[in-house]
DNA sequence: CCGGTAATTGAAATTCTTTCTCAGCTAGAA
DNA sequence: TTCTAGCTGAGAAAGAATTTCAATTACCGG
């Protein structure tokens, strides 16, 4: 396990937009970026740290929680419950944000689906509403625990 | 302020649904239905709580907490994030949640709309998906907050 | 390539939120 | 009215998020 996360992380999306924004790029904020890129799409504060620290043993909770916040402030990252369970869940994508989510095995499905956000455009125009981004979530079976009565599958 | 709540509440259709999947109605809960129901569809538990004490006193946290986990359960309410500051916050109605959430004052205005309803229904069946619910959120700016550029007006 | 500085850091303390435990109480069926 | 399973509040405990602070660091300008 070498540094190549470093490079990685500093040509991603988000390491740029927060460059952009004018913060700057360390080691353990790249590492969370990182994480959040390559590995995690949907995670908890605590999960992305598990993961961030084999990449940077030194890093700090704190840090987590701190990049998470200015990730949801430039409107890269939400925090959502997605689930029964789970706790305080984050997520990322551009400022659409389509899920799937089954109710027993909290297997979470991305959809992208551009009907939807012109629906709900038109939909926030008609109410003199300006839209910065959207959420959908749709909850219920998965088709693996729809034919499976009982027990959850993985997860 | 009489005991007017408990035949308010008890004649409600949350409590109407709880009574069917064979809870007892008690004054601790028919108060905290009587608040979501009255008085505040989106709020946190501690929100809840607060009214809640107006009308029953003696009523205490864990209540709170329980009941809103019945109603979760029965899929009368769900977690969600509102909006920037909110902690974890519990909303009601059928199966279905829309909301416009506006970043600057944090007003939230429900939306009812078939279409939303429909597409994605109909997307998660392409997709083997059986939806029992789905929740919609479109955050921005509302009309007011877009006309006022520097500071949020009530809250 | 180097120095200065404001931003960033991890650890620990703190605060806030949620869950659990338990002895007493109560709604509602019989 | 009686009985009992379910419900209650208080306090303790566990868990999550935020704050504080002294030490460290990215990166701009020279």
């Amino acid at each position: 396990m070498t540094d190549d996360y470093v490079e990685i992380a500093r040509q991603g999306r988000l390491a740029s937009a927060l460059h952009t924004a004018g913060y700057k790029l360390t080691g353990p904020r790249l590492a969370v970026l990182y994480v959040l890129e390559m590995e995690l799409c949907h995670a908890s504060p605590q999960e992305v740290y598990e993961r961030g620290v084999a990449i940077y043993p030194a890093l700090g909770l704190s840090t987590v929680y701190r990049t998470l916040d200015i990730l949801t402030e430039l409107g890269l990252a939400r925090p959502a419950y997605l689930g029964d369970a789970s706790q305080r869940f984050t997520v990322h994508h551009d400022q659409r944000h389509y899920h799937l989510v089954c109710d027993a095995c909290g297997a979470i499905t991305d959809v992208d689906e551009d009907r939807i956000t012109e629906l709900a455009c038109s939909l926030a125009a008609g109410l003199g509403f300006k839209p910065r981004g959207q959420y959908l979530e749709i909850y219920g079976l998965c088709q693996h625990c729809q034919a499976q009565p009982a027990r959850p599958p993985v997860n």
